[in-house]
DNA sequence: ACCACTACCTCGTTATACTATATACTAGTA
DNA sequence: TACTAGTATATAGTATAACGAGGTAGTGGT
């Protein structure tokens, strides 16, 4: 199986979101934690953007702090306004997800 | 709640594959089918975008029939690469909206 | 010097849903 | 007749988001 890049527009953002609000946290190693969570095609290009994006709307707030292992590393953790936006996410997603699966359940009804 | 725009991309045209394989229909018709189903804001425009999608891709059937209500109606039905590639989305859905799931229970096992 | 790993960033591409608008057929009504 | 509403299809343009490809930098090992 291959290629969920349309399917996951709209919620990779939110997915972002929910591992900042675990705890601070930095672009990499938020990519590394989206593979393991199973996202295992997602590159570092497609985290960044979104980072980027959490610093645009101000959902995020930023601290840098130097590393041992390389080059600084931008910590972020959820505002207010980020943490109202992820409630907002996981009540769109329950939403949608559950009127698709509903499209779902009417497929198998009709195979039996 | 509003605007699931982004979260829908990728599942809008799986949905409207599911719809075509219970039985001929044309646009109109899916769309108000996709409203029914709780997709209250999908107008007639994205259906269309859709379907002639389908077309193009050959995963389609067409049959121009007349009718007594307006004009003729382009009726679809799915052919065996359209078939494949839905049960193919349904697959992609159930993994990527596991995942998400394990996303967000990760989330409640936290909160407790 | 070179490579691997860590870490960040950005430009351009692609796919898809949506907006707005146009066309056309039927039927009712003022 | 002219209009309105409902049925029905189509399409040009826009917005958004993920992704591909590449660049920059710091640390450490060979």
């Amino acid at each position: 199986m291959d290629n969920f890049r349309e399917m996951l527009k709209g919620v990779l953002e939110g997915c972002v979101l929910e591992i900042i609000s675990r705890g601070e946290t930095y672009g990499y190693e938020i990519t590394q934690q989206l593979r393991e969570l199973g996202f295992t095609d997602v590159v570092e290009g497609t985290v960044y953007t979104i980072t980027m994006r959490l610093e645009k709307n101000n959902l995020v707030d930023i601290e840098k702090k130097p590393s041992t292992m390389g080059p600084p590393r931008k910590f972020y953790t959820l505002n207010a306004a980020g943490q109202e936006h992820l409630e907002t996410f996981w009540r769109k997603w329950e939403f949608v997800s559950s009127k698709i699966n509903e499209v779902k359940a009417k497929k198998i009804q009709k195979d039996v």
